[in-house]
DNA sequence: CGGTATCCCTTCTGATACTG
DNA sequence: CAGTATCAGAAGGGATACCG
């Protein structure tokens, strides 16, 4: 019996999911996640927790990830006006990933330096 | 007994996960990884597997792929000159982490289009 | 075949200043 | 407090041409 069609689970990589997870894993997004997630938080707090994360960028980031379902933004009270983040349900199944990825670089970093070592000085 | 140290396996992320991160999960590794996971492939092989890739972008995302460790570059012969790409044991690794990425594109889709809806609507 | 080198243009990022 | 607006510099990616 021929196997015509192999046992891949070969996920097709389409546009959308790319996008996706550009979205979600960029430069900031892994820091804000991981700090929503430990506890909600304040504009300001996030950026004092990040320092070295501009305004602009935190909110790029904030915006993103409340667009794409992943934290959600609750504008507390006015007077001065507080506004508090919260990781989303569907942010912590992403945070359970990002964790992985994290695992994933640590217990390989020794191997990919070591790679690295012998490709640099063999060029 | 008081908890001082909180049972949080809080993965730091530091500026050397992010950038072996973005190396590795950038726009088209995961299509090479994928690619290299069926089978070792020729350069030219892999350029119409991936028709939207350009020259300079696949010879760059082979090497930093390459000097991180995750492929192999075989020189099968001269004449010609034929150069065979493989996924290494350490790449597989990585494999494994994106297909669990693609799942939950898959699987959380839907309710990320929702939200989109939601946000954009509202906004 | 399997690249490298160059140009160019768009995108991303950061710094700074200002607002409800 | 929680942002928006504007601008300049750096970085990324494509198109084209050429090389061992």
């Amino acid at each position: 019996m021929p196997e015509t069609t192999p046992p891949q689970p070969t996920t097709q990589i389409t546009a959308q999911h790319r996008e996706l997870l550009d979205q979600v894993l960029d430069k900031w997004s892994l820091q804000v996640l991981d700090r929503l997630c430990e506890s909600p938080s304040r504009f300001n707090e996030l950026r004092r927790a990040i320092p070295v994360i501009t305004q602009k960028s935190l909110t790029a980031t904030l915006r993103r990830l409340e667009r794409n379902g992943m934290v959600d933004r609750v504008v507390v009270n006015t007077r001065p006006l507080a506004v508090e983040y919260r990781i989303s349900a569907l942010g912590k199944t992403l945070q359970d990933l990002i964790d992985a990825l994290l695992g994933w670089t640590t217990a390989t970093m020794p191997e990919v330096e070591r790679a690295r070592e012998r490709f640099d000085e063999h060029a």
